[in-house]
RNA sequence: UCCUCAGUAGCUCAAUUGGCAGAGCAUCCGGCUGUUAACCGGAGGGUUGCUGGUUCGAGUCCAGCCUGAGGAGCCA
């Protein structure tokens, strides 16, 4: 085993090289004399060829009962055939076991959902399942080279947090030293506020925690969040801002990923077409919009699932749906001047019935205003103390958004649940493995 | 928390009006020199989610419970 050690992505910028693929057996067929190993490696799939001429009788009995998942290194010489899965091929030479694998529990064959979460630490080696990680990998880099080359700050806020950022009863409470209480994070926002006052514009990227009894597709416990936040910025400045950055997600994965999209067989021309200017409705028309198309909606509410999707079916892109009812908004959304019942809030919903991917707005910057509304919210004032200093020492409007990770990842890949999104999904049963 | 649906071999499913527990895949054995979820032949593999009830007889009907899925509310 002395050929150079070669990645199985690079295998076709190698033929007629002697190279040695260390990796998994991911499938094998046999047809007598002949043997065919899909071996993969992490950086891609390649069919290793075996003639008992070749191996030899050893080698060759040996590769015929070889478990799934087995780990191998295999040495051959790569070429070009037509015949091969992806056009290329290794002539196997050699073959050295690593680990053996017996009985492995992940067919090719179907098996059901709750089968195949049980079992996520080996769900994640399937090829539709590592594209999807890969396209998550790539929308991740993508927010950060974005943010980065913007001259946004990363400053990330605590995962323990003392109180409610916006309500009580959905966070999840830890026990802290000495008889204490702390709450897993539902949002950087608070945070991300005063780091915007100190930076100027700056974005937190970690996961936060929600202890809401949800069930449904679009919903896990544990998700990953991207926050950033502005200084001397608006409700506008802000759809701006999310505009772009959905648009420069999306062509980055249609560039990058397009081979993995192609494995989930997403159909990418709804993608293509993600380019600015997103339309941006009002609420009252999003409402009116509604009212039209036959679905009993009061004013005042906030949009159910059924509800974004019928809005979203009337654009060919995101639609960015802004002056929410205050009613329907955290304490800190600035209220509209113009109409006080209003809220500088912004949502995002992505086409396709995948819902709201991003929810954010203008801050309330005014201190007596705010003060008004922690009491009205019944929200303990020495809690927020710290956050009233950023009304006392030199407020400016401010705005950001935050938009949910495995949402954007299921709508570009297409999927029907968030759960495939992230490779350890936390739902309301499901906490293993 | 509420509504709907499901649970049968390791997996995915079938089983007619309540009447002998079945198939494909996986596993093991054999065959095949170009397979593409290979194919062909053979073998092993069952507390029908749990508890109770109705019945000559229950996978099937009834009650309760457990587990999961889809949806609602709420949210990213």
């Amino acid at each position: 085993m002395d050929a150079t050690r070669t990645y199985i992505g690079e295998i076709a910028r190698r033929v007629g090289e002697r190279v040695t693929v260390r990796g998994w057996l991911h499938r094998r067929r046999s047809s007598g004399r002949i043997h065919f190993l899909t071996v993969r490696d992490g950086t891609g799939f390649i069919q290793v060829v075996l003639s008992k001429a070749a191996v030899g009788e050893d080698t060759f009995a040996q590769a015929d009962h070889l478990g799934q998942e087995t780990s191998l290194i295999v040495e051959g010489t790569v070429r070009e055939d037509a015949r091969a899965p992806g056009g290329y091929e290794i002539d196997g030479a050699g073959l050295e076991v690593v680990g053996a694998s017996h009985d492995y529990p992940i067919t090719p064959k179907e098996h059901g959902v709750d089968y195949l979460l049980d079992r996520r630490h080996l769900w994640i080696r399937s090829r539709r399942q590592q594209a999807i990680l890969r396209v998550r990998h790539e929308v991740i880099d993508a927010i950060r080279d974005f943010f980065n080359g913007r001259g946004f700050i990363l400053a990330d806020t605590p995962i323990f947090t003392p109180a409610a950022c916006e309500g009580t009863s959905t966070l999840f409470p830890v026990p802290y030293f000495d008889d204490r209480t702390a709450f897993l994070t539902q949002s950087g926002q608070l945070y991300n506020e005063a780091n915007a006052m100190a930076l100027g514009r700056v974005y937190c990227f970690g996961p936060t925690f929600r202890a809401e009894k949800s069930k449904t597709r679009r919903h896990l416990t544990e998700f990953w969040m991207v926050e950033p936040e502005m200084a001397y910025a608006t409700l506008d400045d802000a759809i701006d801002l999310a505009e772009a950055l959905v648009v420069a997600i999306v062509s980055r994965v249609l560039e990058a990923r397009r081979e993995e999209l192609g494995v989930l067989e997403r159909d990418t021309a709804p993608l293509e077409r993600v380019q600015a200017p997103f339309p941006r409705i009002s609420y009252d028309e999003a409402a009116e919009m509604l009212r039209e198309r036959g679905r009993p909606f009061e004013w005042g509410g906030d949009f159910g699932g059924p509800d974004e999707t019928a809005l979203a079916e009337s654009f060919d892109r995101p639609v960015a749906v802004h002056r929410f009812p205050s009613s329907t908004k955290a304490f800190y959304m600035k209220p509209d001047p113009e109409r006080a019942d209003l809220s500088l809030s912004v949502d995002v919903l992505a086409p396709e019935g995948y819902g709201e991917i991003v929810g954010g707005g203008q801050r309330l910057d005014d201190y007596d205003l705010l003060l008004e509304r922690i009491a009205a919210h019944d929200l303990p004032r020495e809690a927020f103390e710290w956050y009233l200093d950023l009304r006392r020492y030199g407020t400016v409007p401010h705005a950001g958004f935050g938009m949910g990770v495995e949402r954007v990842v299921a709508w570009l890949c297409g999927l029907e649940h968030v759960r495939e999104t992230i490779p350890y999904p936390r739902m309301l049963y499901r906490l293993t493995p």
